[in-house]
DNA sequence: AACCGTTGGTGAGTGACACTATCCATGGTT
DNA sequence: AACCATGGATAGTGTCACTCACCAACGGTT
């Protein structure tokens, strides 16, 4: 297909994909003449996933093409998974000055030894991980290995899953990776929103039965709480 | 403190903080003369709250505006922190005109109903997850009821503890609002760092039996993965 | 072979965002 | 009165993710 019909069906202005071409996102077209070029089905589905990461999982384009390089370096599997994962965005690093970051690398260590995992400490999610918890700390909020642990099983229970399905629904290759990335990441505002959307609903259950507020209007507060945002 | 101490305390440019004070974020110091003003503790913890939210929560600044407006309303606690957390960025709207948006609309009802919740399908934290299910059908990966059932069990676990949490930490009022809010938007990325660290963990238990690569180097291969980036 | 609408490639421009640098009029201090 | 820091307002900066304008070449038609 030409650049105009794969525009049309990804559904993306033929502009930005000549962008990601320039930016390296998307690899070129097979050249069929000087001024034209022939796409296939395998640039859709770049285009598409592209398109599900920077929309969809808000990375910036540069790193996304950090993430996509690394799923199709010839290098090992386990490399390029680790080095698409790490590739992607995961917020300022820690202040080593800063006293806090010392409290909350301690009480990380602490949550990790729990769980029984192994991890490398200057890996881009565990220094994530740190800085979260020291901004939590720094706010005066509970978060010690006795808040985070719920969130680490939590967490491991996702990471099962999602091994299992990856592994038992993709060959072992270039779309095992390229698997294994989407879901990292597409999953996060699934995980995301599903934790808000229970807050909804637990505070609801939980508030109704304490107390409604004073309005006394209706017997479920919560649930028409913040009808007005959006 | 006068907004020098104030930049020093909270290790933010005078620039930013006057910033924030023309921007709303902040609110104004007792003016003590004309060209002076006091600000109290009260605004150093709302700065680290702003810096908290933008740089670790990854907020907005306009949308922070929004949330601490929310939080500083004089209205219901329940409507407060509703609309707090429904002014938090929720990615793109579904797009109606996709007919992928309907499947996965159906989908997510179909997974909200076996929980058990009761939620506003209008609400933005149901319109991300339906976007972000959208995405991964468009990408063909599997992500029915089946696979999202394990991530909405997580995440009532997780909203149960939440709540709790705030519930018996903090009084009604400003500062359970503000804990909620703070608590929902900052254990995000504490969530999302752990379940990263955990697919690194899983994958290396679960591939380290199931045969190391080709390298054949080290027994535990996928520790190293990725190691150049970051 | 001339015509002309379409295509692919390039470079410059746009708007949003989050600051940041500059300027200026005080105002307390000396 | 001289001085310099402070607070406030305005305009500027760098980044990001596109988006526009343009141009030469292609290729089907006449």
């Amino acid at each position: 297909m030409r650049l105009s019909e794969l525009s049309e069906r990804g559904g993306v202005a033929t502009a930005t994909i000549k962008y990601y071409l320039r930016e390296g996102l998307l690899p070129a077209g097979r050249r069929v003449s000087a001024t034209q070029a022939e796409y296939g089905e395998e640039h859709l589905r770049r285009l598409r996933l592209i398109r599900a990461l920077t929309q969809v999982g808000r990375v910036p384009v540069a790193t996304a093409r950090d993430v996509l390089a690394a799923i199709d370096d010839e290098s090992d599997q386990f490399e390029r998974l680790g080095a698409a994962v790490y590739a992607l965005p995961h917020g300022p690093d820690p202040d080593e000055a800063d006293p806090l970051t010392e409290r909350a690398s301690r009480c990380v260590e602490e949550l990790v030894a729990e769980l029984g995992w192994h991890d490398e400490c200057a890996s881009p999610p565990h220094r994530m991980l740190v800085s979260s918890v020291a901004a939590l700390m720094r706010l005066g909020y509970p978060c010690g290995p006795r808040e985070l642990l719920p969130y680490g099983r939590a967490a491991a229970v996702l990471a099962e899953t999602d091994v299992a399905l990856v592994a038992e629904s993709f060959e072992p290759g270039m779309t095992r990776i390229e698997a294994a990335v989407a879901l990292t990441v597409l999953y996060e505002p699934v995980l995301l929103s599903l934790r808000r959307l229970a807050h909804t609903e637990v505070s609801r259950r939980r508030f109704a039965s304490e107390g409604p507020p004073s309005t006394g209007s209706g017997a479920v507060p919560a649930e028409g709480a913040g009808r007005g945002g959006g």
